[in-house]
DNA sequence: TAAATTTCCATTGACACCCATTTTTACCCA
DNA sequence: TGGGTAAAAATGGGTGTCAATGGAAATTTA
């Protein structure tokens, strides 16, 4: 398995077409040729980007868990996990198209404030789609908070 | 394994080129011949280079965690370790060309300092790769400052 | 039929690959 | 020990290929 690395940014077509890095392109292909599953971040203005194959272990693991864990009406009913399940809801499966593009959905293009040009941001297991903007900002101050954290054990 | 060892001073040339010293990649050739894993330090002025197989077990292991303690929500949405995210989301993977060499993508080169010539550091397990003369200066700090430790622990 | 979306093709520019040259290192033998 | 020679490493530059991008044609949807 070889991990999404470095950000790389694109840009954004007037029909909302973007490139997806070709390093990307190449690990999914190794896994599953169809396409990525997208979803808004809960937590940031970002887009997360997972091939298919990794929401299918997950989804199986968490049934597996429940059935271990004797949680049948979890199961059941509701999966046991709010969050995941609306993850999913917000979802979209893009499909690549021939030169490497994905279409960016509207409402996904809004929650991450894209507008006219787009940062592909490679975090191991999967990656992020940000506005460079936003992104350089979030960047900054993950840096200060990391450099303050590492200061602070240096000094201890 | 065998360690990397000594300082090695190379020339960047107009492309941005720069030879891997040949007993670094002799050493990397033994483990995975194709490329560099290089981000820049959280605290000095220098790039971290790791093999990529370094970087792979790093996201396997902390999948697996995740997935055993059942924090689906972490894996998702990037709640997990920010600090591992921020260092691939500023790495790059660079391959070695037929010649021994990796080109320096520009974001590196500043914040190494990086302009003609490049010292490959070699620090056992990794290697660093500095300016000659912000090396030069970190150097003298580093010394004086070990003099100064071992001197008190001498006189107490 | 109009609008929107997908497929196809064409252009641009960056970079990976190839080969040539220079410099350094290692080795041998006088 | 030193010079000479051969091998390897480092460096420089040219070129073909592929990624990114833009637009037109074809297909679908309303």
């Amino acid at each position: 398995m070889e991990a999404f690395l470095s950000t790389h940014f694109n840009k954004v077509d007037r029909k909302g077409r973007v490139s997806v890095p070709a390093p990307f392109r190449a690990i999914l292909a190794r896994t599953d040729a169809t396409g990525l599953i997208v979803h808004p971040s809960m937590r940031t203005k970002a887009l997360q980007v997972n091939g298919r194959d990794f929401v299918d272990r997950l989804n199986r693991r968490r049934e597996d868990r429940s059935l271990e864990a004797g949680e049948f009406e979890k199961l059941v009913d509701s999966g046991g996990h709010p969050a995941i399940d609306l993850m999913m809801a917000l979802a979209h499966d893009l499909p690549i198209d021939g030169e490497g593009r994905i279409v960016l959905p509207r409402d996904l293009a809004r929650h991450a404030e894209i507008e006219d040009r787009a940062a592909f941001v490679g975090c191991g297991n999967r990656f992020e789609i940000w506005s460079p903007d936003v992104f350089e900002a979030h960047k900054g101050r993950m840096l200060a908070e990391l450099r303050e954290r590492l200061a602070a054990e240096g000094a201890a």
